[in-house]
DNA sequence: TTGTACGCGTTATCAT
DNA sequence: ATGATAACGCGTACAA
């Protein structure tokens, strides 16, 4: 099967390709007659727009990308649903682009950049320990979101809540409900991003409330799960429970971890919160569901998603804005931590 | 900031545009002290090739790419990771392509095949109703995966489960375990896709076993909620409840329906399995993790990936096929279900 | 081994 | 209102 180009429908309509042109993209100065003449032979022919030569020629496109880090993440399901509506009630073109797990995101975008014509960047996980020189390439405004990147004096716009101290406010909970050994399920040693933040939150509240921290209480992920994993949780809880250490609460950061964390204390015989209570963090939909429901750390998606798409607005307008948005979450008490 | 292009590379290296390409796309006939000089200009001015002008020049790219509808859909979670090892470990291109929930997936792919210079296409989700007019404008061999379209004669490649078949497989053990009045918790009544099939199982089941398929034992999803979603589950069973219409088991068509069943019937004091059994359909993890775990139709999905893209290879490689793989779901019995 | 020049399919500028 | 033509940035014959 042929290509058939933008010439031959010209030629079939047997008019110019700059006509053929103003009818595909609305132009106003166009014999409405024609327009519909060449709009017909267009369907007839099935004849589609080569993306690659118009993006080629064109030197803007209204369009924004999102680039996401691991796009099966539940934690992102609903704020791509917004980041679309949005974008689209904009009228402006939304792409979503899937950042591979060894990719650098940074490069991604800069190269989707030119290759789009992009307005704007929204970058949706990944992102950690980023210099910043690289993201000096980009030439168009982006928004980070919910990356909590927390070094201070960043330049650049970011959109999340405070991960330290909303962790430390889950252990002030969770240490107000009488537990004083509490067990942590968390990520790699090496991790320097929402891992280290969270675990931080963590010792915080320790320290505050005279506690000291147990390093036998932390369960670091080593095995090579994906660490915000519910398999993960079930792993890491079962070696807790087999290393003997003592302790009344788990407290996971990440629902699913939490999740994972119920089922490995039910396999041992264990009550959940009776025996044990379990905390989460993330406030995902199923943490609501799960029985017990899941006491956690409500992160405002939407509320995110939504801002993050306004500031990306405000700064293609050249608007002044708030470069560093951060967000509160909410302490959501589940049935599955009680008071001792 | 100045676009800068292969033009000025050249410039600046004292050598002509060939040469830089030729250094950029790896070609053999070039002196690696001068590929070596190009490369470190480049990198020094931060020069990344034009991915349109590319793609607009090359006539072929080894990219394949996976269009999704429906992207934060659980089910496709793990099949994604897998698309995307198996075609890098061909030495291919990936690209995922997120489909709008308004957008024609055809449409997106014919335009997509064109940009990209695709060497091959898969279908995850959506693409129900096609009768299939469209699909042959693609010019590269593409392949429907997860999705039944069940039509006889079906001339396009596709790697499913049969879901007619599962269904009444999964309504026929809950029948064996003694259930007679079994609810369904099941999508649009509009819907002519994956709900029809597996309410076809559910009724076939019946009707093997002599018992009369009773509309009031239908829960269709009607608010706008997203079919398969916790919520869903929960607002229709809930429904269900209110009606007085007496039952000894739900079955709703998806996993993640199934819990929010559970919660609606943990939440009206009910137990399960003592006063309702519950069995989804899917097997997602999270089924197994859940307390009770549920009894489900366990979908092979890495296989079904695994096939999807071996499948897409061979038809690549014009090598002999079989064009309509099926594959077997596993019945998994969980603490969801009981005899009565 | 390297450089020149053409064309990929489209849009935009400038005539008409 | 319409048509010819020059870019857009790159790859690749072909010539050197």
């Amino acid at each position: 099967m042929e290509q058939i180009t933008i010439k031959e429908i010209a030629k079939l309509c047997g008019v110019g390709v700059s006509t053929v042109s103003r009818a595909i993209n609305n132009h106003p100065d166009i014999n409405p007659a024609t327009k519909q003449m060449i709009m017909e032979t267009i369907k007839k022919y099935n004849y589609v727009p080569n993306n690659s030569a118009r993006n080629l020629k064109r030197s803007d496109s209204n369009t924004i990308a999102v680039l996401i880090k691991g796009i099966s993440n539940p934690f992102f399901a609903d704020m791509i649903q917004i980041f679309e509506r949005e974008i689209n009630r904009k009228k402006y073109t939304f792409v979503l682009q899937h950042v591979e797990e060894f990719e650098d995101e940074v490069d991604v975008a800069i190269q989707l950049e030119k290759e789009k014509r992009l307005k704007g960047i929204v970058f949706l996980g990944g992102l950690s320990n980023h210099t910043g020189e690289k993201l000096e390439q980009l030439t168009v405004p982006f928004v980070i979101s919910t990356v909590d990147t927390s070094e201070a004096a960043q330049p650049f716009a970011t959109v999340t809540v405070d991960d330290v101290r909303e962790s430390e406010k889950m252990v002030d909970y969770l240490i107000d409900c009488g537990h004083k050994r509490i067990a942590l399920l968390t990520a790699e040693q090496s991790d320097a991003s929402i891992g280290m933040f969270r675990l931080k939150g963590y010792q915080r509240a320790l320290q505050r409330h005279g506690i000291a921290y147990d390093d036998a209480l932390v369960a670091w992920t080593e095995n090579g799960l994906p660490t915000y994993s519910m398999e993960n949780g079930y792993v890491l809880t079962k070696k807790l429970l087999e290393s003997g250490n003592e302790f009344t609460c788990i407290y996971a950061i990440s629902d699913s971890m939490a999740i994972g964390a119920c089922k490995a204390l039910f396999d041992a015989g264990k009550r959940v919160p009776e025996d044990y209570s379990v905390a989460g963090y993330d406030g995902l939909p199923v943490s609501a569901f799960y029985e017990p429901s899941i006491t956690t750390i409500r992160q405002p998606r939407r509320e995110i998603a939504e801002a993050t798409i306004k500031l990306m607005f405000d700064l293609i307008k050249k608007k002044p804005v708030e470069r560093r948005q951060i967000f509160e979450a909410e302490l959501v008490v589940g049935k599955s931590t009680r008071e001792l």
